[in-house]
DNA sequence: CCACTAATTGACCGGTCGGCCAGTTAATTG
DNA sequence: CAATTAACTGGCCGACCGGTCAATTAGTGG
């Protein structure tokens, strides 16, 4: 049997797997410490390259960050554009569906999380930029349906987005901050708590009963 | 006239205000670039001091680290107590103004904002130990106005808490984020329309109309 | 005025940082 | 089987890191 490449010195080269690997170990350690707190030579030892080799891949430190963060955005849009484009219209239950894949979706890529909160502190604008689209789609998503009656229409709709990605996101990125307040739910009861407040905040408002 | 100490080199020896100047220093660039990437030195020529008065006065950069962050909680925890403690029960009206305060003091503290983040991305235990307290006295509130029937009771009080509290934060805190996403508002539309959505989510449910 | 304490300084340390460069080694190609 | 190219290595560099230490200076109490 022939042993696929694993921690071995790579016997045979393969450049494209060994630029995988630096980028796989640069994750790893970047999601973890950031970006300042990590060496290269930490990267070279945890892929099991040399230092040189690194720079020889990706140029810079810097430049292996940056594409360090566009490998985990492009994981993040990969799924979120399937998410959006595959249903037609929005209705209450489609927003439902959409808040519940976009919170599954950050619960089972923690790394995703941390890479881009690292990245909001360090004022990068390039995930912004990125994401602008997504937000678009999902904001003309929300738009169709109040249209249709389906939601109030007394607010914006990209503040509709922005509201449940907020939420959805710093439960994640703040986690070690908020489990420890006494009572709090798990991440399914906080989902199902929020879900209520956010989906009944947002039916029309009837003509006051009074 | 005489003058009170600006950042001349100290004519007169006054040890808590140079202690104070290292902090305000240290503050500032912990806010902007995070621990790891602040170098004692920069400290040093920030406040006007040496770097080895530094270490005389906190120890170590780990110390004026954690120094730095209890000095923002503090001011954070202040006058949040202070607002949670004033008003004796808790209707609709009083979540609204307690949200809102909330988000103002975010809004005129962004440092705090970004302390906090970089802390909480170093898996920091301290911040969240803190204000469970507070977390505590406000979902006791919510709970309060549950039982009074102002609150849908449906809901765990924390998460009430958690869900307005992560908002108003990751808003400020990802704002280099979404400030680039087309037709989003400013902060009091953004936070008008949030509080539309969370009131009238918390609302009880009225027994299914027909 | 003289010890005494504490604030403050500047020089210095070993260690680590990102990056570079001159090589060696493995595939490719003609 | 050269010749060429690109992957890959080890050693080295100057800069900077956090921290220490002995010396100096300014207030303080007897």
């Amino acid at each position: 049997m022939q042993t696929p490449k694993k921690n071995s010195p790579a016997n045979t080269r393969d450049p494209e797997a060994t630029r995988q690997r630096i980028l796989s170990a640069a994750m790893d350690l970047f999601v973890e410490k950031g970006y300042a707190d990590v060496a290269m030579r930490q990267i070279a030892e945890r892929s099991g390259v040399t230092k040189s080799l690194i720079h020889h891949h990706f140029g810079s430190k810097e430049a292996l960050w940056k594409a360090t963060k566009e490998a985990a955005f492009e994981l993040y849009a990969g799924l979120q554009r399937q998410d959006l484009t595959e249903a037609e219209q929005s209705d209450e239950d489609l927003l439902r569906r959409g808040v519940v894949n976009y919170f599954k979706f950050l619960q089972s890529h923690p790394e995703v999380v941390r890479l881009f909160a690292w990245a909001h502190l360090e004022r990068d604008t390039c995930v912004g930029e990125n994401d602008a689209g997504l937000v678009r789609l999902g904001a003309e998503r929300i738009r169709q349906a109040q249209e249709n009656g389906i939601f109030r229409s007394d607010v914006n709709p990209v503040h509709v987005i922005t509201t449940f990605v907020i939420t959805c996101t710093h439960w994640f990125e703040a986690q070690s901050h908020h489990s420890q307040w006494e009572g709090i739910g798990s991440n399914q009861e906080f989902l199902d708590d929020f879900l209520k407040i956010f989906l009944d905040g947002l039916k029309p408002r009837h003509a006051p009963a009074h």
